[in-house]
DNA sequence: CTAGTTGCAAAGCATTTGCCTGTGG
DNA sequence: CCACAGGCAAATGCTTTGCAACTAG
């Protein structure tokens, strides 16, 4: 692994990822580890993102109409896609990829890869899900 | 009541995306529309973008990790998903969608949608391939 | 005429960078 | 000790807004 300072930053950042094991957001990143560290600052959190990246220990996560979040590269690592609560706006894991993916592109294309996220309700117990 | 003036702005505009007939960025649109009317400006796309999704004339395509594109109505009715080339970064619409897709969200998620955009390739044409 | 539109420039926002202080090893 | 890290603030880049001038109807 690359060398970096064990600082008390870096472990609130780190420990935030396994804490929550979902892509998460900068703003995320820096509200969620703000608890451990109080003046923990954007800058620090964007920096983080960026050594962590280099270090292969996070991947950067598309969001459709959305800056990238992050997850932990054992989670990336796996072929996996996304679910986008539309309540909490939280995003989450989902196993599985359907196939025949490449056939829908006409001839010509060349697809080399896919996003696929699904979008919804997260659980009835979502804290922000509308009430029905 | 929605009152749209005949400008040479707006004319230019619709006429960009009736030619296209893919999904557009704001900055797309600028470049091509500044062909027939010199002077425009990034505001007056960025209006237009708006009165027209008032008007329902356009919807927004959302992107993987970009600023959300634009495209005819009359494209978006019907569902369709889209693929993104990584040379040219255009987008293009394609026909169809793989069954089955909302099985793969865990117990307890309430699938209403899903994105699913394809990356590669437009066409060995396309003016910024790789060599091979 | 005159209210909807435009262009320019300034304001917002999220992200990035510069610079100087702090600190882990 | 001292180079890497962090905090703050300024810079950036894209989108939005304010405002005076313009123009379609």
């Amino acid at each position: 692994m690359i060398m970096t300072r064990n600082t008390k930053q870096m472990q609130a950042i780190r420990s935030v990822f396994k804490e929550e094991r979902r892509p998460l957001s900068p703003a995320e990143l820096h509200e969620t580890a703000r608890k451990h560290v109080p003046n923990l600052g954007m800058a620090t959190i964007y920096r983080a993102i960026q050594r962590l990246r280099e270090a292969g220990e996070i991947q950067a996560v598309d969001v459709p109409g959305q800056a990238p979040r992050y997850e932990l590269q054992e989670a990336a690592a796996r072929h996996h896609h996304h679910f986008l609560c539309r309540a909490c706006d939280k995003m989450f894991d989902i196993e599985g990829c359907p196939s025949g993916i490449e056939n829908l592109a006409p001839e010509g294309f060349v697809v080399e890869g896919h996003h696929l996220t699904l979008t919804g309700i997260c659980s009835p117990r979502c804290p922000n899900a509308p009430k029905g």
